[in-house]
DNA sequence: CAGTATCCGAACGGATACTG
DNA sequence: CAGTATCCGTTCGGATACTG
């Protein structure tokens, strides 16, 4: 399957052009920077606020520098984050959601929530798993 | 913050146990499992069928051997994947989501579908990225 | 403050060979 | 078929130093 390098309107077909199980398709890699290790917790913390670099840094603990520029660096290069720089001295960015990003944002969200609320049942699964083998 | 290892029921605290941004948060791991390179597609593979071990392999196209295994067995560990073994020869194992499993697959593939969907926007957002800095 | 550049160890992950 | 074991290159990612 070839995927289309530019919008699929005029075309007519039922099947997706977009296959995340598909090898070599681009949204495999979108969905990499996505939910990557520091992918979700940047759009997680850009979900209720516009956020400066180091308040990002703050908010994401344990994000180092690198990490933290090359993934909103991705991010903003795939649409789904807005840089702001203001020409002051000294420097100040801003980083919030584009419309897009607050759409994935939303069903990271609702899928980390869950995470997060299931923990327990996920910590006695673990408990259960790691006795049957001692 | 110190997170519970068992369930917090009779507890009355409003503020959530656990915590994605928290550094040394157990959910953070699980997220990890979750969202991984092959754990995502491995979920998402599992949606619909109960399926054998090679049957995933051919369906998440590109992993290995290795990787699958791992990426089986932390979500089985979670609670997450339920493995079940026939005795027969040649060995039959098969893979299908728990109940758990299943709640956090949906929102998993709410997300997939909504990036498959919009790709031709993140694929136009790279481009002009791209254009701004050439 | 908001980054970039470099170094370097650790972890990821693919290929291959092997086992029950 | 359903894995495990090993090798080994690549990438990830943290610490540090530096720039505008």
């Amino acid at each position: 399957m070839v995927f289309p390098m530019t919008t699929t309107e005029g075309t007519s077909q039922d099947q997706l052009p977009f296959d995340v199980f598909a090898r070599s398709c681009p949204s495999r890699e979108t969905l990499g920077h996505i939910t990557g290790r520091w992918g979700s917790l940047t759009l997680g913390a850009l979900a209720e606020d516009t956020l400066r670099f180091n308040e990002l840094r703050r908010r994401v603990e344990g994000v180092s520098e690198k990490m933290l520029s090359q993934t909103l660096h991705a991010l903003e290069r795939d649409g789904l984050v807005h840089r702001e720089a203001q020409p002051t001295n000294p420097p100040r960015v801003d980083y919030r959601l584009t419309p897009l990003g607050r759409e994935v944002t939303e069903r990271m969200m609702a899928l980390i929530h869950l995470v997060e609320g299931r923990m327990a049942q996920v910590l006695e699964a673990r408990e259960r798993y790691d006795a049957e083998r001692a």
